[in-house]
DNA sequence: ATCGGTACTCTC
DNA sequence: AGAGTACCGATG
C-alpha cells in the first residue's frame, strides 16, 4: 500500500492517541514500537507508533504526515509496550505520558545526531571478553539454599530475601546473576537499587565479578550521551546487566530473565510526581509477564511484600547467618530522655560513648532526620514563630548562610534582628537540626574533627562522594547526618551510632511513619558493628522507652514487628488488606479545592467503594496554593480500578480551572 | 500604543 | 503540558 496510517502516542496530558500520513513508497513499512517524529500543534515532537492502519476516521483536512520514523532503532517489543500500556492503565495515564519520559532525550528530538553518534559507538564497542573468574567467596548454607531456589525457579517466581545488614545479600544477587547469565548466553538481568550515587559499591562488585560481560547503568546523574549510550546497549541486549534508579524499571531489555531489587522497602522506588508509579510492583508485574523470577531483597520488607510472603505468594528465602565474618549485631541500647535531658539534646551516656570512642580513635554517628539549625525561630515574650509566608510550615534557621529558608518552596528571608511582631531582641532557636548538633559537638569537643552530612553539605555535584571519602580515610571522627548517612555505605571504623529524636514518628498521623521509622533505624544501626573485634553500640534517645517500636529494635526482631504492625492494619483496615487511591486538589482558596473535590465525589457511582470526605492536607497551603485531597479506598483491587477508570472519564469531561491528579497505591497520606 | 497578566483554545 | 492568541487594564 502506498499510504498508511501510523497511530501515535505523545507525551501530553490528552488521554488521546493521534494518526499520521505516511508515505509507505519511501521507505519500509514503519512498525508498531517504533518512534517516529511529527508535527504536533505548533511543534514537532517524537511520538511512540502503537499501530500501523490503512484508514482512519480522523478527517483529511486534519490529517497531516509523520516526518520520520526512527528506522535505525529496533521497534520496542511487544511485551516492553505491554508493560508501558498496563502502568498507564493502572496509574490512569495517557501511554505516551508513561512510555516517552523514560527514553533518552536525545531520542526524543527532531536531530537523529546524537542517536546516530551512539549507534555507531556501541558497534564499535568491543565485547568484553576475558571472562576471568574473580574471586568468588563461598556461600553459606542459607545464601546457598536461596540462589538455588531462584536459579532453580520456573516461570514467574517472585522471593523475597529476608536479612540483616551484613548476612550477604548482595552475594545472592551476584551468584544468582552469575548462574542466570552463565545459563542464557543472550540472557540479561535488571538489577534495582533506591539511590545509585549512594551505593556504588554494587557497581564496583558487579565489575569486578562479572569483567567478561557488558554492564549499564542508568539513573539520573548520566549525562545526555551517557544516558543514550547505556539505553541502547540494553535496548540492543547488549547490556547483559542493568543497573538502575526506579526509572530503569521501563528500560528496554529484549532478553530479560531475571529480575532484583535491593532494599525493596525503600521509599525512594515510589515516583512521587508526574507519573506516581511504584517501580517495585512494576517490577513484579513484568516479571509475571515475561515469566521470570524477581527477588525482593530487605532486612525490613514492606508489609506489602511481607503480607504476600506470608500468603505464600512469595517465597520467602531467609539468611539468618552473618556471612561477614566475626560480624555481630550491634547492641542497641535505649535513653530515656524524658527524666534527664542532657545540654543541646545530646545526653550524659550518649557524649560518654562518644568520648570513649575519641579515646579509642573511633568514629561515631549521629543520625539526625532534619536538616538546618533549627526547625523555627520564636519570640518568647509575644509568641511570634518564623512560618513561611507561602506554605503551612516553619521557615528553617540555616545558621550558616544567616537565613531563614521554606523547605517546601523556595521561600528565603534573613534572620529577622527583633520579633516582627512586637519588636523583642530576643528570638531562640526552638528545637535542633543537623546544623545545631555540629556546632554543639564541637563546642563539647573542641579536638574532634566533625562532618555534616546533609542536602545542604552535599549540594556541589561529587561533594557527597568526597565526604563520605573522607570518613573512610579517617579523616572524621565525628559525623553528623541526614538519611543520607543511612544508606549503602560500611564505615569500618564506626562503632557508635546515635540516634538523636525519632520521636515525632512514633504517633504520626501517616500510619506508615512507623514502618519507615523502624526501617531506617535498622538501617542506620547497621552502619555499625559490621566489623568484627571492636564492640558497637547504637544508643537511641527517646522519651517513649517502652514503645514497642523500640523493643522489637534492641532484640533485633523485624518479624515481631512487621507481623504486629500487620495485626493492626488488618483491625483498622488498612493497606495491604484495602486498596487506596487518592484525589487532589489545588486552588488559590481552599474552599475552591473542597468544593470540586466534593463534586468529584458524585460524578459516579461507586458500589462497594468507599469514599470519604474531601479533607485539607496535612500541609495544607504549599506556595500560596491551598490543596485538599479525597481518599477512596475499596477492598478489591479489580473493583477500584474499574471505579478509577470510569471516575477518570468523567473528571477529564469536566471543564474545570482547578489543578487536580490522582494517586493510585498512595504512600503518604 | 504597549506591556503584562491571564483566560481560553487547540493539538491527528 | 505547551504555545499561540485574544482581551483587559494600567501606564509615562
Amino acid at each position: 500500500m502506498a499510504h498508511c496510517i501510523l497511530r501515535i502516542a505523545l507525551d501530553t496530558p490528552l488521554n488521546a492517541v493521534f494518526d499520521y500520513r505516511w508515505d509507505c513508497e519511501k521507505s519500509e513499512e514503519p512498525r508498531v514500537g517504533q518512534l517516529a517524529l511529527v508535527p504536533f500543534g505548533p511543534r514537532e515532537v517524537v511520538g511512540l507508533i502503537v499501530d500501523v492502519l490503512e484508514e482512519t476516521d480522523v478527517p483529511e483536512e486534519k490529517l497531516k504526515a509523520a516526518l520520520a520514523v526512527r528506522s535505525q532503532l529496533a521497534p520496542l517489543s511487544r511485551q516492553w509496550l505491554a508493560l508501558a500500556g498496563f502502568a498507564a492503565e493502572y496509574y490512569q495515564r495517557p501511554l505516551g505520558e508513561v512510555a516517552l519520559p523514560g527514553l533518552p532525550k536525545n531520542l526524543r528530538v527532531a536531530s537523529t545526531v546524537a542517536l546516530d553518534r551512539a549507534i555507531k559507538k556501541l558497534a564499535k564497542l568491543e565485547e568484553p571478553h576475558d571472562p576471568a573468574p574473580a574471586n568468588v567467596p563461598q556461600l553459606n548454607a542459607g545464601q546457598q539454599e536461596a540462589v538455588d531456589a531462584i536459579v532453580g525457579a520456573q516461570g514467574f517466581a517472585p522471593f523475597l530475601l529476608y536479612g540483616v545488614t551484613g548476612s550477604g545479600k548482595t552475594e545472592v544477587y551476584l551468584q544468582a546473576c552469575a548462574q542466570v547469565l552463565a545459563r542464557e548466553p543472550q540472557g540479561q538481568v535488571l538489577v534495582l537499587v533506591p539511590e545509585i550515587n549512594l551505593t556504588p559499591q554494587l557497581e564496583t562488585n558487579i565489575r569486578t565479578r562479572f569483567p567478561g560481560v557488558m554492564l549499564s547503568t542508568l539513573h539520573s546523574r548520566l549525562s545526555e550521551g551517557e544516558r543514550m549510550l547505556h539505553w541502547l546497549a540494553a535496548h540492543e541486549g547488549k547490556a547483559r546487566i542493568v543497573l538502575g534508579t526506579r526509572l530503569s524499571i521501563l528500560a528496554s531489555m529484549p532478553n530479560l530473565k531475571m529480575i532484583v531489587i535491593d532494599e525493596e522497602h525503600d521509599p525512594s522506588y515510589k515516583q512521587q510526581e508526574g507519573l506516581r508509579y511504584s517501580a517495585r510492583d512494576l517490577a513484579v508485574w513484568r516479571a509475571h509477564q515475561l515469566q521470570i523470577p524477581v527477588m525482593l531483597g530487605s532486612a525490613t520488607p514492606s508489609l506489602e511484600s511481607w503480607h504476600h510472603a506470608l500468603k505464600g505468594r512469595y517465597r520467602k528465602l531467609e539468611l539468618r547467618e552473618r556471612a561477614v565474618q566475626q560480624a555481630v549485631l550491634p547492641s542497641v541500647k535505649l535513653i530515656d530522655t524524658s527524666r534527664r535531658r542532657g545540654q543541646e539534646g545530646l545526653s550524659e551516656q550518649l557524649v560518654e560513648a562518644i568520648k570513649l570512642r575519641m579515646e579509642r580513635g573511633e568514629q561515631s554517628l549521629l543520625f539526625l532526620n532534619r536538616r538546618g539549625y533549627s526547625p523555627v525561630i520564636t519570640c518568647e515574650s509575644c509568641g511570634w514563630v518564623s512560618e513561611c509566608k507561602r506554605c503551612t510550615a516553619s521557615m528553617v534557621l540555616h545558621k550558616s548562610d544567616y537565613r531563614l529558608r521554606c523547605h517546601h518552596c523556595s521561600l528565603e528571608m534573613r534572620i529577622p534582628r527583633h520579633c516582627p511582631t512586637c519588636g523583642n531582641i530576643d528570638l531562640q532557636p526552638l528545637g535542633r537540626g543537623t546544623q545545631r548538633i555540629e556546632e554543639s559537638l564541637q563546642e563539647l569537643f573542641p579536638q574532634a574533627r566533625v562532618l555534616r552530612i546533609d542536602a545542604d553539605s552535599t549540594r556541589r555535584k561529587g561533594s557527597a562522594q568526597e565526604a563520605f571519602d573522607s570518613v573512610h580515610r579517617q579523616e572524621v571522627d565525628i559525623l553528623v547526618g541526614t538519611q543520607m548517612v543511612a544508606k549503602g555505605h560500611d564505615f569500618k571504623n564506626l562503632t557508635l551510632v546515635g540516634i538523636m529524636n525519632p520521636d515525632s514518628s512514633l504517633f504520626s498521623q501517616d500510619y506508615r511513619a512507623s514502618e519507615r521509622l523502624f526501617a531506617q533505624l535498622m538501617q542506620v544501626a547497621g552502619r555499625a558493628g559490621r566489623q568484627g573485634g571492636s564492640e558497637s553500640e547504637v544508643l537511641v534517645q527517646t522519651s517513649y522507652p517502652q514503645h514497642p517500636l523500640f523493643s522489637a529494635l534492641v532484640a533485633h526482631d523485624y518479624d515481631y514487628f512487621a507481623n504486629s504492625l500487620l495485626g493492626e492494619r488488618e483491625v483498622a483496615g488498612l493497606p495491604p488488606y484495602l486498596y487506596q487511591a487518592i484525589l487532589r486538589a489545588e486552588a488559590r482558596e481552599l474552599e475552591l479545592a473542597l468544593e470540586f473535590l466534593r463534586g468529584a465525589r458524585d460524578l459516579v457511582r461507586h458500589e462497594g467503594i468507599t469514599i470519604n470526605e474531601p479533607i485539607p492536607m496535612s500541609m495544607a497551603r504549599v506556595h500560596n496554593m491551598e490543596r485538599a485531597q479525597l481518599l477512596v479506598e475499596s477492598p478489591s483491587r479489580p473493583a477500584l480500578q474499574a471505579f478509577l477508570k470510569e471516575w477518570m472519564l468523567a473528571l477529564r469531561e469536566q471543564k474545570t480551572r482547578i489543578k487536580w491528579s490522582l494517586e493510585v497505591d498512595p504512600v503518604d497520606i
